[in-house]
RNA sequence: GGGCAAUUAGCUCAGUUGGUUAGAGCACCUCGUUUACACCGAGGGGGUCGGAGGUUCGAGUCCUCCAUUGCCCACCA
């Protein structure tokens, strides 16, 4: 496209005419890849990697604004430092979701009329249907990764389930097995029933409802009595805990109980001391229930002495364990006959109300159970052979010390708080269970075989006849069976910042220019899940971390500050605003008041002023187009103004880059905003149509557009190709910061800015004809600092300016050094003018009185900073000499 | 129950290491058909920075306690 002539250009930006096309510009020019920008010549070969790896969003449906706020901060951060020259790479993919996937496919499919989808289908044919849908989901996210103006290289998409990423997943699971760190164990686990699996303790959502604590003893000869909100596992009790020390039952400790408690066999209890009972809570003793709660399985690794029976079943009714009164009742049910049976031997004591927390599937959204099961883990305790640390000890060094103590292999946390949390977290890090029953997924890289069926005498001695194998493919032979069973999704989320370079070839070109990766973001919601197996992963298996530098953010919540939720029915789909308002506006509006680790709000009343201000660049731009003569020239300041802008852009350089460098988004946005539209558009480019500095103003324009672009790419590049540039914005280089600051055009300009704002505030207050042209004089000590301005202060006032004149005049005191002359002969009285500078005056002798008595004050002399002393004595003065000023006029006024 | 945030103008929020008289956007009031922009311009009103103590020459900023709201963790059986 040529240069437009300016009457050309819309008055109004319209992101519809330019986004897709330029979006398609930059993805075809190769520069979103950091190899083509060698090639071509815009990246050094030798320059520093710049690694930003998107977060695989869910193939489970559309992207919602948290998406939309994510990939602005990324591309963001990716725009900058292509911009410094980096070779710079944003790698975008996609995550299988492993029990998300299904379990979104299985309700689609149950509402499109199948009963079980498992069934009906089989395992093959289920995935079948998942991979169809995964298929289509990933599309659409790739088209709203686009259009959202994000600048990855799409040449290296990866996906959390194609065969680059399951070669990963196998090589780490065999390296953990081979290191005992993966082990096959029969232990208690999560259990839900609607899906049919497992999950992990951070996949549970505890939530709070009441329920029933029932004080009851087992039978009437048992001595101790104990509480529970889950009756029907009782049944399985095989123990009562106490405090070792408590009085009260310290002399039970070590008896064993036989209790009838109407099932088909007697219960045996045996009485235990452990510690970790509170004397003083209720009874004081704790029924132990080994097979269906957590922290009781916990007791009886402490007393293996104790037996563990399993009352409640996969799925989800009693066992026959459970004696043949309960078998096959679901747990409500068992519970209920358990209560009716106590209740008529008379065993139940007390009956309260309470609210507890039970811990909800958060996929399938069932009540979880636990039940004891044979289950796949990674070992967080266990000694690394041959390193003398436990996983847990690297994810601790990982963002204290640096792994080893080294500095270079530690991960920075934005903000800090969360470091904590993070360390907090992994104290109470149990043994992680990594197998699902669910289909799609990782198949768990283990093969079994049995042995042959014609030598009975094995298969009836249970003992060890089964081979297994472990491996990152298939073993050879006949006879070998795959685990079932699937990982975990986190598990392959956990290698995502390699697995998508190259390894486990560890000689992989991208693996060894961009890994570690330079920086992460991620929500807070999901730090325990990703970033601690990240950084779990990534120090275990390549002994370094997985970045180095972490944000993390807040949710984003709706202009109410409730969560966007489905049920709400308050979502917003990003690409509908992005549509109505531009992608920019958008991107904007995502990162403004927005501070790390916090939740922020998002609502059309931002994006409408942020849109606004888009639509301000853009007509910035159409003022610069009507300049006449060549693009080129050395910005030569020429007046106050110039000075004053130029000075002022070196400063928010400066600022903007430092923000972006400690990713304070909201403040560099806010940085450039205040000066694009205030300083820039509201006072320089006015003034710019008196002085006429044309080169001063395209350079002010063209570092602007720069440093704007990697917040706003569309409008910046749109702008500049309306400037009949055929270079991209896109690869064009970020500012340089000048290192000679001319504060003094700083404080001048000031004084010329006070002086036209109290002249128009004249006006307001006696409301004085808009076009009517007032007559002001200005005296000062030095004047040569601003007749360079009369010019500009004559059309930005509406004033003409004179040497002095006679007649009634309100008397401005605009600083120590400078004051005016407004002549209002005929536009207002006397009166009027005495009491506004009256309200002036006594203003300025109280802010005075306050001066001096701090300066009087003889500790503030002792232990303030130099500095600070001289400061305040100058404002002091300064405010003095108005007062003096002022008092004056006011006394001429009378007279 | 433990931990972490937040509390600043009517609303949504900034305020980097404690240092001029606390800021922005929206909303509000007054004025404006100035040739980049009404998705605009000019002017203005509005806050004892949740409460109470404390440290300091000096506190929105640091400390303690309290209140309210939110989040995370935790199977008081």
């Amino acid at each position: 496209m040529g240069n437009m002539e300016p009457n050309d250009i819309p008055k109004a930006y319209d992101p519809k005419e330019w986004e897709q096309r330029l979006y398609q510009k930059w993805e075809e020019s190769g520069f979103f890849n950091p190899d083509t920008c060698i090639e071509k010549g815009v990246t050094k070969p030798d320059a520093e990697p710049f690694s930003v790896l998107m977060p695989p969003p869910n193939v489970t449906g559309v992207l919602h604004l948290g998406h939309a706020m994510e990939n602005t901060i990324m591309d963001t951060m990716t725009r900058h430092h292509r911009m410094l020259g980096d070779r710079t790479l944003f790698l975008p993919g996609a995550d299988h979701a492993a029990v998300a996937t299904q379990s979104r496919v299985e309700k689609n499919l149950v509402a499109a009329g199948m009963t079980n989808p498992r069934q009906e289908l089989g395992r093959e044919g289920l995935l079948e249907k998942i991979r169809e849908f995964a298929d289509d989901s990933k599309s659409t996210i790739t088209k709203q990764v686009r259009a959202m103006g994000s600048s990855c290289d799409w040449s290296r998409f990866a996906y959390t389930f194609d065969d680059a990423r399951v070669l990963a997943v196998n090589t780490m699971f065999k390296k953990m097995y081979d290191d005992g760190l993966i082990y096959k164990g029969y232990r208690v686990v999560n259990w839900s029933v609607k899906g049919q699996s497992t999950c992990s303790d951070d996949e549970l959502e505890h939530i709070e409802r009441p329920a029933t604590l029932y004080t009851f003893r087992y039978s009437t000869d048992f001595p101790i009595s104990v509480a529970t909100t889950r009756p029907e596992t009782k049944l399985g009790d095989t123990a009562v805990a106490v405090h070792p020390e408590d009085s009260r039952y310290r002399d039970l400790i070590g008896q064993t109980f036989e209790v009838e408690v109407g099932a088909a066999k007697p219960l045996s209890i045996r009485i235990i001391g452990d510690e970790e009972v509170d004397p003083t809570f209720g009874t004081g003793a704790v029924g132990v229930t080994p097979a269906h709660s957590q922290t009781d399985f916990d007791i009886r690794q402490r007393h293996p002495e104790i037996g563990l029976v399993a009352v409640i079943g996969i799925d989800g009714t009693m066992t026959a364990e459970a004696g043949a009164r309960y078998a096959g009742l679901s747990v409500l049910e068992a519970r209920e006959t358990f209560i009716a049976y106590l209740r008529e031997n008379d065993l139940l004591e007390k009956e309260e109300d309470i609210t507890q927390n039970v811990g909800t599937s958060d996929r399938f959204g069932d009540v979880v159970e636990v039940i004891p099961m044979e289950q796949w883990f990674v070992a967080v305790n266990r000694e690394i052979p041959g390193r003398g640390k436990t996983l847990k000890d690297l994810m601790r060094e990982a963002v204290t010390t640096g792994l080893d103590g080294d500095p270079e292999r530690k991960t920075a946390i934005t903000p800090e708080r969360f470091e904590r949390i993070y360390l907090h977290w992994i104290d109470h890090l149990r043994d992680w269970c990594i197998s699902r029953q669910i289909w799609w997924g990782h198949r768990i890289p283990v093969w079994y075989k049995k042995p042959t069926t014609d030598n009975e005498q094995l298969t009836t001695s249970g003992e060890g006849e089964t081979e297994i194998y472990c491996g990152v493919e298939a073993p050879d032979g006949e006879g070998w069976e795959q685990d079932q069973d699937t990982l975990d999704t986190w598990f392959s989320s956990g290698l995502w910042t390699f697995s998508t370079l190259g390894w486990p070839d560890t000689e992989a070109s991208d693996f060894k220019t961009f890994h570690p990766t330079t920086f992460m973001q991620m929500g807070s919601e999901i730090v325990f899940f990703w970033m601690a197996r990240m950084i779990l992963m990534t120090s275990y298996a390549i002994d370094t971390i997985p970045f180095k530098t972490v944000y993390i953010h807040g949710m984003l919540r709706d202009k109410d500050g409730r969560k966007f939720s489905k049920s709400l029915g308050n979502g917003i789909d990003p690409i509908d605003v992005s549509t109505e308002y531009g992608t920019d506006a958008l991107r904007l509006a995502l990162l403004s008041d927005v501070t790390p680790g916090n939740d922020s709000r998002f609502s059309y009343d931002k994006v409408e002023n942020t849109r606004n201000f888009v639509n301000k660049l853009w007509n910035i731009s159409r003022y610069a187009g009507t300049m006449s003569g060549p693009t080129e020239g050395e910005a030569v300041p020429k007046s106050l103004s110039d000075r004053f802008i130029l000075e002022k852009l070196s400063r928010i350089t400066a600022e903007t880059t430092g923000h972006l460098a400690e990713q304070r988004f909201s403040l560099a946005v806010e940085t450039l905003r205040s000066f694009t539209w205030d300083d820039f558009a509201d006072w320089y480019i006015e003034i710019h149509k008196v002085e006429r500095n044309d080169a001063v103003l395209r350079h002010v324009l063209d570092t602007l557009l720069r440093l704007w672009h990697p917040f706003i790419p569309f409008v910046t590049e749109a702008i500049r190709e309306t400037q009949g540039s055929d270079a991209f914005l896109m690869i064009a280089r970020w500012p340089e910061i000048s290192d000679k600051p001319d504060t003094d055009a700083t404080a001048s300009f000031g004084e010329l800015r006070t002086l036209v704002t109290r002249i128009r505030n004249l006006r307001a207050v006696y409301r004085i004809d808009p076009t009517k042209r007032l007559t002001v004089s200005l005296s000062s000590k030095d004047m040569g600092f601003i007749t360079e301005s009369f010019p500009a202060i004559e059309k930005l006032a509406r004033v003409d300016i004179t040497e002095t004149f006679d007649g009634a005049a309100a008397e401005l005191v605009v600083s120590d050094r400078l004051s005016a002359r407004v002549s209002l002969e005929g536009v207002i009285d006397i009166v009027a003018e005495r009491v506004r500078i009256g309200k002036e005056l006594a203003e300025a002798q109280r802010y005075a009185t306050s001066l001096e008595a701090k300066l009087s004050n003889p500790s503030f002399a002792d232990r303030a900073p130099e500095q600070v002393v001289v400061q305040t004595r100058g404002l002091l003065e300064e405010t003095l000499t108005k007062a003096d000023e002022l008092r004056g006029h006011l006394t001429s006024l009378s007279q």
